[in-house]
DNA sequence: CTTATATAGATTGTACACAATTTAATAGCG
DNA sequence: CGCTATTAAATTGTGTACAATCTATATAAG
């Protein structure tokens, strides 16, 4: 049947990004475990870290694409973790700034194997990470507009 | 810093897959409106279209690589939807077997044109689907050994 | 100046993911 | 046969994602 036959190579195709997604956030978590982070928590992280400790929570929420739903609550367990601090701009006071704590700037030391850990793991025969990169961002170009 | 570079890097190419992964599944999100499905109940309910509307638990989470955890209670929901139901098996009382409604055979029907709507979506300047595919599976058997 | 509108975050509710544990049933071994 | 190990699901607990709503502040229009 054509309909079977579509809907089954629908599902390898869109099944493929699912799994893969799926399994870099297991291979991240192995590598994050001993700086106690998940795989989100470490992009916001990295976002602090690239600004010089210092971001506004709408900025992150941009640079993420991710709303204050998710925001919010993982930037409560940073905290929890003092690795960074919120407060309110004197300006605005709708806007928050985040802001590393010193354990939240000594953490990047630490987090600087991490790229070159993940990327080993990642090499291997038939993977072209620029490819694949490049490739990821011309869909997800598509699907943002 | 090299270290700053180098975690700015890694940022790019991971966080490309992390964005597309979501993108993607926010796109089916609105397709899938209409058939009141979520993207991994879909996952589910083209799993059983392919094998004719039956098949055991164990090998639904071998074949979408997902734990009982998380298809349990997605189950459910399809149960609670009329969709499937649940049985035990008669030689082995451990193992579950789903079956499809006639409702979720029906629906196989108004699931036919996804697959090619998501391709239109997903078409464009720059992408090359089944090069992403490609990759995707190869970073996948990667990650999987 | 006051009201209407817009914006930034927080909150609420639903639905995954997944590690870890528990429960029930089967298989295998001495 | 009886006991141990294994296996299949379910359960529990944590942490995202995201839609929808709410609240507080700021801006703009009249």
């Amino acid at each position: 049947m054509a309909s079977q036959t579509s809907l089954a190579l629908d599902n390898q195709l869109c099944f493929s990004l699912y799994r893969a997604q799926r399994l870099v956030t297991r291979t991240y978590h192995q590598l994050l475990q001993e700086l106690h982070l998940t795989y989100p928590q470490y992009l916001v992280m990295l976002a602090l870290w690239e600004e010089g400790g210092e971001l506004g929570m709408k900025e992150l929420a941009t640079r993420l694409e991710l709303d204050s739903g998710t925001l919010t609550p993982l930037i409560k367990r940073l905290i929890a973790l003092n690795l960074l601090q919120k407060e309110r701009s004197a300006e605005d006071e709708r806007r928050t700034i985040l802001r590393l704590t010193e354990a939240g700037h000594s953490l990047h030391h630490r987090a600087e194997q991490v790229p070159e850990q993940l990327h080993a793991l990642c090499t291997g025969e038939g993977v072209n990470l620029p490819v694949l990169k490049s490739e990821l961002d011309s869909l997800a170009r598509r699907l943002s507009s």
